[in-house]
This record gives C-alpha cells, sequence and structure tokens, in this order.
DNA sequence: GTTATTCCCACTAAAAAAATAGGATTATTT
DNA sequence: AAATAATCCTATTTTTTTAGTGGGAATAAC
C-alpha cells in the first residue's frame, strides 16, 4: 500500500514548479538537479504529467516546463492519477478485465471501494496552493509563490 | 497505491471466520476451498494472522484456526498491518531507516503522513461486524454469525 | 502408530517498479 | 547554416517486490 516514486517524485516536482510559479518555464536539469533525482527519470515524469494536462512544455534551447495554471487548480489526485500505474486499492476482475465471478457476493471489494472512494475525495480536496500553506507553516517562511501572491493581495 | 493478495486475502479470511465463528476450528483445507486460494498461501498468511494475535490455532488432527476474539474486535486496519508489508504511504527513509535528510524542509512528506493517518483513522473504525453488516444489506440475507447473534439478543 | 493438521523456512517464478540509454525532434543562439 | 540546448519517445536493463510452491518438522487426535 505504498505510492510509487514516479507518484512521490511527481507530488515533489509539482509543488517545486508551484513555488516557482512566476519563474516561467523551468528545465529538467534544474528540477532534477534541486530535487536532487535523476534528470532522465524526471523527464519521464515530465512526459505524463504534460500527457495529463497539468503542464505545458516548450522545446528547444531556453524551453522547460511549467504548470499550465496557477497552484490552486491542481489536486494531489490528479498528480497521482496522471503519474500512478494503479490507482486502484484492489482489482476485483480477472486478468482480462471482467469482474471476479465472486463480485456478487464478495462484499470485501465493497470495502476497498469504500476505502478508496474515501481517499480520493481527500486526495481531491488537496491542492498544491494548500501544500505551500502547509509548508509556510511548517517552515515558518512562505515560498516564493505565496510571496508573490501576498504582494499582489495586498492593494 | 494497491492493497497485495496478502492483505486482500486476509480480509477475505478473517470476514470468512467472522461468519462461522460459531463453528469453532476451521482448517485450512477448508478455508482455500471455500475462498478458491491456494491452500500453501492460505497457510503462510494464517502464520502471519496467528503472529499477530488476531486468530487463534490449533495443530494436529481437527485442528485449525478461529478468531481469538468475536468479530466486532477486529479493525481492516489491524488485518492490514498484520499480513501487509509495506503499510506506510511514502517511505521517508533511507535504506536504513534514517529519515531523509530533506526531512526537515520536505513537506511532501507530511502530505503522505496526512493522508496515512486519514486512512488509517478510516480502517481502524471498520470493523468485522461492519462488514458483516454491510454484507447483510448487500445480499438481504444475514450471515450465520448475525443470525446467531440475533437469536440472542431476542430475549 | 497413523493420520491430519499447523509451523517454519527456503526457494522460485513472475510481475512491477525504478532507472538508464539513445537517438529523434524542435527551438534558440551564434 | 551550424552548433547547442532542450523536450520527446520508446526500448532496455536492473532491481525489488509479489505471489506462490515445496518439503519436512512438530503436534494433537484417533
Amino acid at each position: 500500500m505504498r505510492i510509487s516514486t514516479k507518484g512521490r517524485y511527481a507530488l515533489r516536482i509539482m509543488i517545486y514548479l508551484a513555488e516557482h510559479y512566476t519563474f516561467g518555464y523551468l528545465a529538467v536539469k534544474d528540477i532534477a538537479e534541486e530535487e536532487a533525482l535523476s534528470p532522465k527519470y524526471v523527464e519521464q515524469i515530465m512526459g505524463k504529467l504534460t500527457k495529463a494536462g497539468l503542464v505545458n512544455a516548450i522545446r528547444g534551447a531556453h524551453g522547460g516546463y511549467r504548470l499550465t495554471d496557477s497552484p490552486s487548480h491542481y489536486s494531489v489526485c490528479q498528480i497521482v492519477k496522471a503519474t500512478e500505474s494503479s490507482t486502484d486499492f484492489a482489482p476485483c476482475t480477472n486478468v482480462d478485465g471482467s469482474p471476479c465471478p465472486r463480485h456478487t457476493k464478495c462484499i470485501s471489494s465493497d470495502v476497498w471501494q469504500l476505502v478508496q472512494s474515501t481517499v480520493e475525495e481527500m486526495l481531491d480536496n488537496l491542492t498544491l496552493i494548500d501544500i505551500l500553506r502547509m509548508q509556510e507553516n511548517k517552515l515558518g517562511t512562505p515560498s516564493l509563490y505565496l510571496t508573490y501572491l501576498s504582494h499582489f493581495k495586498k492593494n
């Protein structure tokens, strides 16, 4: 019952992109260096995030990635679903995808379904901006993006 | 993010033991047959459940397993923790178990910790008796154990 | 003492996760 | 136009985990 490195790294990357949202496009090289991850692996993850529409990519020199929208628009659920290979707690299906023959009388599948829904609802309601606020709380200092925001809100 | 077969089978087995709680000790052979699982694999799982104190075992002819206590005393959380190899959503530790060096400034570990706590709390509050009631609701007929209970409660 | 069971642990096979590799494509810079 | 710096795509390899099997020892009943 563990989130894979893809999902975990993806969250870290998305948080990093959120913090530096005002910087424009950031290259894999920089993200990987800052987060101490393998650049090639980050590249792979970015591909998934791009396909899912969470980030925009620009190729060529001075290219890179940035969030397609501001940090408040991304939930942890979206990030996990975009990068994790299996998002379900229990596969109550056969290899071919058809439902397990015991499905109608088996109650344990309903239990896992219930757990799943609860987790998803929770992750759906946790956005990058929430996380940046948690971070501010933890560290005592706001991230660059929060500082930027407060600057504008103070008008 | 998936429960392994060990955890899933364990839940099914525990539900089965709950349903037949009044029957006394049940042998692996019978459990495996009823649940359509490999006897040897069930044996392994039973070992974990025994070590965790969830079931009692009696060896030798006419031996078998039964819940150490009545179904209301077991939460899904206990069952999962007893059988699943990794119970944490994210391992923010090095190989040796020491915390990740970025721990103090990394907020994503807190996110996973939060998710974890929420799930655990939920699973803690879901007991076998709750599941038997869900089952009664789904199938329209109570399990043997629920029938037994109602028999006594009607006094 | 034979039989039916749990117990224990080693082993293997298959699958999934984690990471690496290399070249194609695209855009910028010089 | 050529060199450079980036994403893109996908195949491959390595490592780890999962899933399951096997065999024999210990124990209790008959």
